[in-house]
DNA sequence: CGGCTTTGACCGGCGC
DNA sequence: GCGCCGGTCAAAGCCG
Protein backbone atom coordinates (compact mmCIF):
# COMPACT_ATOMS: atom_id res chain seq x y z
CA UNK A 1 0.00 0.00 0.00
CA UNK A 2 2.91 2.36 1.14
CA UNK A 3 4.61 1.76 -2.36
CA UNK A 4 1.71 2.30 -3.77
CA UNK A 5 0.51 5.45 -2.87
CA UNK A 6 4.55 6.38 -2.60
CA UNK A 7 4.19 5.20 -6.64
CA UNK A 8 0.98 7.58 -6.95
CA UNK A 9 2.82 10.22 -5.39
CA UNK A 10 5.71 10.24 -8.08
CA UNK A 11 3.21 9.60 -10.69
CA UNK A 12 1.39 12.48 -9.35
CA UNK A 13 4.67 14.69 -9.00
CA UNK A 14 5.55 14.17 -12.33
CA UNK A 15 2.14 15.06 -14.13
CA UNK A 16 2.28 17.92 -12.62
CA UNK A 17 5.23 19.21 -13.99
CA UNK A 18 4.32 17.84 -17.35
CA UNK A 19 1.04 19.84 -16.78
CA UNK A 20 2.81 22.56 -15.80
CA UNK A 21 5.18 22.42 -18.76
CA UNK A 22 2.35 21.83 -20.97
CA UNK A 23 0.10 24.63 -19.75
CA UNK A 24 2.62 27.01 -20.52
CA UNK A 25 2.42 25.45 -24.84
CA UNK A 26 -1.26 25.17 -24.44
CA UNK A 27 -1.23 29.02 -23.48
CA UNK A 28 0.51 29.67 -26.54
CA UNK A 29 -1.26 27.64 -29.02
CA UNK A 30 -4.70 28.63 -27.60
CA UNK A 31 -3.45 31.96 -28.00
CA UNK A 32 -2.01 31.75 -31.42
CA UNK A 33 -4.87 29.88 -32.15
CA UNK A 34 -7.68 32.69 -30.87
CA UNK A 35 -5.52 34.92 -32.70
CA UNK A 36 -6.27 33.05 -35.86
CA UNK A 37 -9.39 32.38 -35.66
CA UNK A 38 -10.44 35.63 -34.94
CA UNK A 39 -8.76 37.00 -38.10
CA UNK A 40 -10.64 34.09 -40.21
CA UNK A 41 -13.88 34.83 -38.66
CA UNK A 42 -14.74 37.46 -41.18
CA UNK A 43 -14.25 35.43 -43.80
CA UNK A 44 -15.46 32.17 -43.30
CA UNK A 45 -18.61 32.27 -44.92
CA UNK A 46 -16.90 32.83 -48.25
CA UNK A 47 -13.57 30.94 -48.00
CA UNK A 48 -12.92 29.39 -51.44
CA UNK A 49 -11.23 26.54 -49.57
CA UNK A 50 -14.15 26.02 -47.44
CA UNK A 51 -16.38 24.30 -49.38
CA UNK A 52 -18.74 24.14 -46.33
CA UNK A 53 -19.92 26.92 -44.25
CA UNK A 54 -17.89 27.72 -41.69
CA UNK A 55 -19.91 27.45 -38.15
CA UNK A 56 -19.92 30.80 -35.73
CA UNK A 57 -16.71 31.89 -34.22
CA UNK A 58 -17.73 30.35 -30.43
CA UNK A 59 -18.17 26.67 -31.99
CA UNK A 60 -14.53 27.18 -33.40
CA UNK A 61 -12.68 24.22 -31.35
CA UNK A 62 -9.31 25.18 -30.71
CA UNK A 63 -7.22 21.94 -31.77
CA UNK A 64 -8.51 21.48 -35.11
CA UNK A 65 -5.56 23.01 -36.85
CA UNK A 66 -3.22 20.85 -35.39
CA UNK A 67 -4.37 17.84 -36.93
CA UNK A 68 -5.11 18.84 -40.14
CA UNK A 69 -1.82 17.70 -42.16
CA UNK A 70 -1.73 14.70 -40.88
CA UNK A 71 -5.00 13.67 -41.64
CA UNK A 72 -5.12 14.75 -44.90
CA UNK A 73 -1.87 13.98 -45.73
CA UNK A 74 -0.36 11.31 -43.98
CA UNK A 75 -2.62 9.36 -42.73
CA UNK A 76 -2.24 6.09 -42.75
CA UNK A 77 -5.05 4.11 -45.12
CA UNK A 78 -6.20 2.01 -42.27
CA UNK A 79 -7.30 4.98 -40.10
CA UNK A 80 -8.93 6.79 -43.04
CA UNK A 81 -10.47 4.08 -43.89
CA UNK A 82 -13.98 4.10 -42.24
CA UNK A 83 -13.74 1.31 -40.04
CA UNK A 84 -14.29 -1.09 -36.59
CA UNK A 85 -12.20 -2.78 -35.13
CA UNK A 86 -8.51 -1.27 -34.75
CA UNK A 87 -9.01 2.03 -34.49
CA UNK A 88 -10.52 2.45 -31.25
CA UNK A 89 -8.30 -0.09 -30.05
CA UNK A 90 -5.65 2.03 -31.62
CA UNK A 91 -7.06 5.26 -30.11
CA UNK A 92 -6.43 3.65 -26.61
CA UNK A 93 -3.35 1.32 -27.04
CA UNK A 94 -1.15 2.80 -29.71
CA UNK A 95 -0.25 5.89 -27.96
CA UNK A 96 1.26 3.78 -25.12
CA UNK A 97 2.28 0.60 -27.05
CA UNK A 98 -0.08 -0.98 -25.62
CA UNK A 99 -0.17 -4.22 -28.18
CA UNK A 100 -1.74 -4.92 -30.59
CA UNK A 101 -4.94 -4.07 -31.70
CA UNK A 102 -7.43 -6.25 -29.71
CA UNK A 103 -11.09 -6.78 -29.75
CA UNK A 104 -13.80 -5.25 -31.60
CA UNK A 105 -15.29 -1.65 -31.84
CA UNK A 106 -18.54 -1.94 -33.77
CA UNK A 107 -20.37 1.01 -35.09
CA UNK A 108 -20.46 3.69 -32.66
CA UNK A 109 -23.80 5.45 -33.51
CA UNK A 110 -23.66 9.17 -34.11
CA UNK A 111 -25.08 11.68 -35.59
CA UNK A 112 -25.01 12.40 -39.46
CA UNK A 113 -23.47 15.65 -40.40
CA UNK A 114 -20.15 14.78 -39.10
CA UNK A 115 -18.15 17.62 -39.97
CA UNK A 116 -17.49 19.97 -37.30
CA UNK A 117 -17.98 21.44 -34.52
CA UNK A 118 -17.22 24.97 -35.60
CA UNK A 119 -14.97 24.32 -38.47
CA UNK A 120 -15.51 23.28 -41.66
CA UNK A 121 -15.70 19.56 -42.53
CA UNK A 122 -11.77 19.35 -43.48
CA UNK A 123 -10.74 20.77 -40.09
CA UNK A 124 -12.90 18.57 -38.52
CA UNK A 125 -11.22 15.94 -37.56
CA UNK A 126 -9.99 15.71 -34.30
CA UNK A 127 -13.00 15.95 -32.79
CA UNK A 128 -15.27 13.12 -33.25
CA UNK A 129 -18.83 13.88 -33.06
CA UNK A 130 -21.76 12.13 -32.46
CA UNK A 131 -25.32 12.13 -31.32
CA UNK A 132 -25.26 11.45 -27.57
CA UNK A 133 -23.57 7.92 -27.99
CA UNK A 134 -24.24 7.06 -24.59
CA UNK A 135 -26.15 10.10 -23.26
CA UNK A 136 -28.16 9.09 -20.33
CA UNK A 137 -28.56 5.96 -18.66
CA UNK A 138 -26.33 2.77 -18.49
CA UNK A 139 -23.36 3.29 -21.03
CA UNK A 140 -22.45 6.01 -19.75
CA UNK A 141 -21.26 8.97 -22.50
CA UNK A 142 -18.72 8.62 -24.79
CA UNK A 143 -16.53 6.78 -23.51
CA UNK A 144 -13.25 5.13 -24.62
CA UNK A 145 -12.11 2.15 -26.84
CA UNK A 146 -13.95 -0.10 -24.60
CA UNK A 147 -16.94 1.80 -24.05
CA UNK A 148 -17.24 2.37 -27.91
CA UNK A 149 -17.60 -1.46 -27.73
CA UNK A 150 -19.49 -1.65 -24.67
CA UNK A 151 -21.92 0.62 -25.92
CA UNK A 152 -22.24 -0.57 -29.68
CA UNK A 153 -23.76 -0.99 -31.67
CA UNK A 154 -26.84 0.08 -30.31
CA UNK A 155 -30.25 -0.99 -31.46
CA UNK A 156 -32.05 1.23 -33.35
CA UNK A 157 -34.68 1.37 -30.65
CA UNK A 158 -31.74 2.28 -28.62
CA UNK A 159 -30.45 4.74 -31.29
CA UNK A 160 -33.81 5.97 -31.01
CA UNK A 161 -33.98 6.45 -27.33
CA UNK A 162 -30.98 8.20 -26.94
CA UNK A 163 -31.85 10.84 -29.29
CA UNK A 164 -35.36 11.11 -28.40
CA UNK A 165 -33.70 11.97 -24.49
CA UNK A 166 -31.50 14.36 -25.65
CA UNK A 167 -31.02 15.28 -28.65
CA UNK A 168 -27.71 17.00 -28.48
CA UNK A 169 -24.56 16.50 -30.03
CA UNK A 170 -21.29 15.61 -28.22
CA UNK A 171 -17.93 15.45 -29.38
CA UNK A 172 -15.34 12.77 -28.03
CA UNK A 173 -11.96 13.47 -27.66
CA UNK A 174 -9.72 10.65 -26.57
CA UNK A 175 -6.17 11.97 -25.23
CA UNK A 176 -3.00 10.39 -23.23
CA UNK A 177 -3.59 11.30 -19.69
CA UNK A 178 -1.27 11.77 -17.20
CA UNK A 179 -0.86 8.74 -14.71
CA UNK A 180 -3.57 8.35 -12.54
CA UNK A 181 -3.09 10.29 -9.28
CA UNK A 182 -4.57 7.67 -7.45
CA UNK A 183 -7.03 7.37 -4.72
CA UNK A 184 -8.70 10.00 -2.45
CA UNK A 185 -12.03 9.20 -3.23
CA UNK A 186 -10.80 8.99 -7.08
CA UNK A 187 -10.68 13.04 -6.83
CA UNK A 188 -6.95 13.89 -8.13
CA UNK A 189 -7.61 13.19 -11.89
CA UNK A 190 -5.06 15.56 -13.86
CA UNK A 191 -7.65 17.38 -15.90
CA UNK A 192 -6.01 18.76 -19.85
CA UNK A 193 -7.20 22.03 -20.56
CA UNK A 194 -9.04 23.03 -23.29
CA UNK A 195 -8.08 26.54 -22.97
CA UNK A 196 -11.85 27.36 -22.39
CA UNK A 197 -12.09 28.23 -18.44
CA UNK A 198 -14.42 25.58 -16.98
CA UNK A 199 -15.39 25.15 -13.86
CA UNK A 200 -16.13 21.74 -12.15
CA UNK A 201 -19.73 21.10 -10.64
CA UNK A 202 -19.75 17.99 -10.10
CA UNK A 203 -18.21 13.88 -9.69
CA UNK A 204 -19.69 10.87 -10.39
CA UNK A 205 -18.67 7.27 -9.95
CA UNK A 206 -19.97 6.20 -13.15
CA UNK A 207 -20.85 2.26 -13.21
CA UNK A 208 -18.47 -0.01 -14.04
CA UNK A 209 -15.57 2.07 -14.15
CA UNK A 210 -13.16 2.51 -11.57
CA UNK A 211 -12.98 6.19 -12.21
CA UNK A 212 -15.49 8.56 -11.54
CA UNK A 213 -16.35 10.82 -14.53
CA UNK A 214 -15.91 14.80 -13.65
CA UNK A 215 -18.77 17.27 -15.12
CA UNK A 216 -17.59 20.66 -16.22
CA UNK A 217 -19.49 23.76 -17.46
CA UNK A 218 -17.62 26.89 -19.03
CA UNK A 219 -16.87 29.31 -16.30
CA UNK A 220 -15.94 31.91 -18.99
CA UNK A 221 -19.83 33.55 -19.54
CA UNK A 222 -22.46 32.97 -17.62
CA UNK A 223 -24.85 31.73 -20.27
CA UNK A 224 -22.80 29.73 -21.58
CA UNK A 225 -24.37 25.75 -21.63
CA UNK A 226 -20.82 24.29 -23.43
CA UNK A 227 -20.14 21.50 -20.70
CA UNK A 228 -17.62 18.63 -20.55
CA UNK A 229 -17.04 15.58 -19.33
CA UNK A 230 -13.91 14.22 -18.23
CA UNK A 231 -13.01 10.37 -17.25
CA UNK A 232 -10.46 7.96 -17.77
CA UNK A 233 -10.97 5.06 -19.97
CA UNK A 234 -11.49 2.02 -17.93
CA UNK A 235 -9.75 -0.12 -20.53
CA UNK A 236 -6.55 1.71 -20.61
CA UNK A 237 -6.35 4.63 -17.75
CA UNK A 238 -3.45 6.32 -19.60
CA UNK A 239 -6.30 7.91 -21.37
CA UNK A 240 -8.35 10.07 -20.70
CA UNK A 241 -11.63 10.36 -22.33
CA UNK A 242 -13.26 14.09 -22.88
CA UNK A 243 -16.94 14.42 -23.96
CA UNK A 244 -17.79 18.22 -24.67
CA UNK A 245 -21.36 18.65 -24.71
CA UNK A 246 -23.55 22.29 -26.49
CA UNK A 247 -21.39 25.04 -27.74
CA UNK A 248 -19.84 27.81 -25.86
CA UNK A 249 -22.34 30.71 -26.93
CA UNK A 250 -19.08 33.73 -26.14
CA UNK A 251 -16.07 33.69 -27.83
CA UNK A 252 -12.93 32.76 -26.85
CA UNK A 253 -12.38 34.27 -23.15
CA UNK A 254 -10.35 37.47 -23.06
CA UNK A 255 -6.74 36.75 -22.61
CA UNK A 256 -6.84 37.90 -19.27
CA UNK A 257 -9.14 35.68 -17.99
CA UNK A 258 -7.75 33.10 -19.40
CA UNK A 259 -4.55 33.99 -18.25
CA UNK A 260 -6.46 34.42 -15.12
CA UNK A 261 -7.45 31.01 -15.33
CA UNK A 262 -4.32 29.43 -16.30
CA UNK A 263 -2.25 31.36 -13.40
CA UNK A 264 -4.46 29.92 -11.17
CA UNK A 265 -3.98 26.38 -12.24
CA UNK A 266 -0.08 27.09 -13.53
CA UNK A 267 0.67 28.63 -10.02
CA UNK A 268 -0.29 25.50 -7.76
CA UNK A 269 1.69 23.46 -9.67
CA UNK A 270 4.94 25.95 -9.24
CA UNK A 271 3.88 26.33 -5.54
CA UNK A 272 3.56 22.32 -5.60
CA UNK A 273 0.62 22.77 -3.23
CA UNK A 274 -0.28 19.45 -1.90
CA UNK A 275 -4.27 19.54 -2.00
CA UNK A 276 -5.96 17.59 -4.48
CA UNK A 277 -7.71 20.42 -6.22
CA UNK A 278 -4.58 21.65 -7.29
CA UNK A 279 -3.95 18.83 -9.36
CA UNK A 280 -6.79 19.15 -11.17
CA UNK A 281 -5.34 21.71 -13.45
CA UNK A 282 -4.27 22.11 -17.11
CA UNK A 283 -2.29 19.88 -18.58
CA UNK A 284 -3.06 20.92 -21.76
CA UNK A 285 -5.44 20.45 -24.49
CA UNK A 286 -5.84 18.08 -27.53
CA UNK A 287 -3.52 20.37 -29.21
CA UNK A 288 -1.62 21.01 -26.74
CA UNK A 289 -1.16 17.61 -26.15
CA UNK A 290 0.27 17.18 -29.39
CA UNK A 291 3.00 19.37 -28.44
CA UNK A 292 4.00 16.91 -26.17
CA UNK A 293 6.16 15.46 -28.63
CA UNK A 294 9.90 15.58 -28.72
CA UNK A 295 10.22 18.63 -29.15
CA UNK A 296 13.98 18.67 -27.49
CA UNK A 297 14.97 17.20 -31.32
CA UNK A 298 13.69 20.64 -33.04
CA UNK A 299 15.54 22.99 -33.84
CA UNK A 300 13.59 25.22 -35.59
CA UNK A 301 9.64 26.01 -35.40
CA UNK A 302 8.68 24.16 -38.32
CA UNK A 303 10.94 21.26 -36.98
CA UNK A 304 9.24 21.51 -33.73
CA UNK A 305 5.73 21.56 -35.02
CA UNK A 306 6.62 18.69 -37.01
CA UNK A 307 7.04 16.87 -33.72
CA UNK A 308 4.45 17.99 -32.29
CA UNK A 309 2.30 16.22 -35.56
CA UNK A 310 3.79 13.28 -34.27
CA UNK A 311 6.81 13.29 -36.15
CA UNK A 312 4.54 13.81 -39.79
CA UNK A 313 4.96 16.67 -42.21
CA UNK A 314 4.93 19.56 -41.34
CA UNK A 315 2.78 21.61 -43.33
CA UNK A 316 2.66 24.41 -42.16
CA UNK A 317 0.69 26.16 -44.86
CA UNK A 318 -2.24 24.50 -43.72
CA UNK A 319 -1.74 25.03 -39.88
CA UNK A 320 -3.30 28.37 -38.95
CA UNK A 321 -2.74 30.03 -42.24
CA UNK A 322 -5.40 27.36 -43.45
CA UNK A 323 -8.69 29.43 -42.13
CA UNK A 324 -8.60 32.03 -45.09
CA UNK A 325 -5.28 33.03 -44.62
CA UNK A 326 -5.41 33.59 -40.90
CA UNK A 327 -2.89 33.61 -39.91
CA UNK A 328 1.14 33.73 -40.98
CA UNK A 329 1.13 35.72 -38.46
CA UNK A 330 -0.01 34.08 -36.12
CA UNK A 331 1.58 30.91 -37.16
CA UNK A 332 4.64 32.59 -36.58
CA UNK A 333 4.14 33.73 -33.19
CA UNK A 334 2.96 30.59 -32.15
CA UNK A 335 6.20 29.13 -33.52
CA UNK A 336 7.98 31.98 -31.81
CA UNK A 337 6.12 31.27 -28.11
CA UNK A 338 6.94 27.62 -28.73
CA UNK A 339 10.86 27.99 -29.65
CA UNK A 340 10.97 30.21 -26.72
CA UNK A 341 9.12 27.39 -24.68
CA UNK A 342 11.25 24.70 -25.59
CA UNK A 343 14.31 25.41 -23.65
CA UNK A 344 12.46 25.53 -20.87
CA UNK A 345 9.79 22.54 -21.36
CA UNK A 346 12.31 19.47 -21.19
CA UNK A 347 9.87 17.96 -19.76
CA UNK A 348 7.49 17.62 -22.78
CA UNK A 349 8.94 14.60 -24.17
CA UNK A 350 6.09 12.08 -24.47
CA UNK A 351 5.60 11.23 -27.98
CA UNK A 352 1.61 11.28 -27.12
CA UNK A 353 -0.48 10.21 -30.58
CA UNK A 354 -3.68 11.47 -30.07
CA UNK A 355 -6.27 9.56 -31.68
CA UNK A 356 -10.70 10.24 -31.89
CA UNK A 357 -13.06 9.23 -33.96
CA UNK A 358 -14.10 11.03 -36.73
CA UNK A 359 -17.85 9.53 -38.01
CA UNK A 360 -19.81 10.81 -40.49
CA UNK A 361 -23.40 9.58 -42.19
CA UNK A 362 -25.30 10.27 -45.03
CA UNK A 363 -28.54 9.17 -43.12
CA UNK A 364 -29.93 9.94 -39.91
CA UNK A 365 -30.98 6.74 -37.65
CA UNK A 366 -28.99 4.66 -40.48
CA UNK A 367 -27.28 2.22 -38.12
CA UNK A 368 -24.65 2.43 -40.37
CA UNK A 369 -22.08 4.88 -39.52
CA UNK A 370 -18.65 5.27 -41.16
CA UNK A 371 -16.36 6.16 -38.09
CA UNK A 372 -12.61 6.84 -38.28
CA UNK A 373 -10.06 6.94 -35.94
CA UNK A 374 -7.80 9.60 -36.46
CA UNK A 375 -4.31 10.32 -35.08
CA UNK A 376 -3.29 13.87 -33.75
C1' DC B 1 -14.11 38.70 -1.82
C1' DG B 2 -14.56 36.07 -5.84
C1' DG B 3 -13.81 31.90 -7.97
C1' DC B 4 -12.83 27.32 -7.48
C1' DT B 5 -13.43 22.21 -5.94
C1' DT B 6 -15.77 18.89 -3.24
C1' DT B 7 -19.61 16.19 -2.20
C1' DG B 8 -24.13 14.74 -0.77
C1' DA B 9 -28.72 15.58 -2.32
C1' DC B 10 -31.86 15.96 -5.78
C1' DC B 11 -34.08 15.27 -10.33
C1' DG B 12 -35.48 13.01 -14.41
C1' DG B 13 -35.05 9.26 -17.82
C1' DC B 14 -35.22 4.55 -18.36
C1' DG B 15 -35.81 -0.54 -17.62
C1' DC B 16 -38.16 -3.99 -15.22
C1' DG C 1 -44.55 2.10 -9.50
C1' DC C 2 -40.00 1.30 -8.10
C1' DG C 3 -35.22 1.32 -8.31
C1' DC C 4 -31.08 2.34 -10.85
C1' DC C 5 -28.28 5.52 -12.98
C1' DG C 6 -26.38 9.69 -15.01
C1' DG C 7 -26.43 14.52 -14.72
C1' DT C 8 -26.99 18.72 -12.05
C1' DC C 9 -27.55 21.63 -7.96
C1' DA C 10 -25.97 23.96 -4.11
C1' DA C 11 -23.83 24.39 0.39
C1' DA C 12 -19.45 24.26 2.50
C1' DG C 13 -14.84 25.05 2.53
C1' DC C 14 -10.37 26.43 0.44
C1' DC C 15 -7.27 29.61 -1.78
C1' DG C 16 -4.97 33.81 -3.53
Amino acid sequence: MDMMEEEAANAATAAQAAAAAAGDLADVVARANARAFLVSTPHHHHSPLHPLPMPPPHQYYPAAQITIPYLHQDAAPELRRPTTIAYADAAVAVPFEAGPPSTVVDSYHLTPGGGGYGMPRPLAVQISQHALCSGGGGAGAADDGEDAIRISPLTPSAHHQMMKRKNEVKKVVCIPAPPATSGRGGGGEVIPSDLWAWRKYGQKPIKGSPYPRGYYRCSSSKGCMARKQVERSRSDPNMLVITYTAEHNHPWPMQRNLLAGYARSHHTHATSRNKQQQQQTIFSDPAALMITSSSSSSSSPCNLYADVLGGQQAAPNMMMTTEAGTGPSAADEVFAELEELEPDNPTMINANMVYSMTTSSSRPGVSSYDHQWHKF
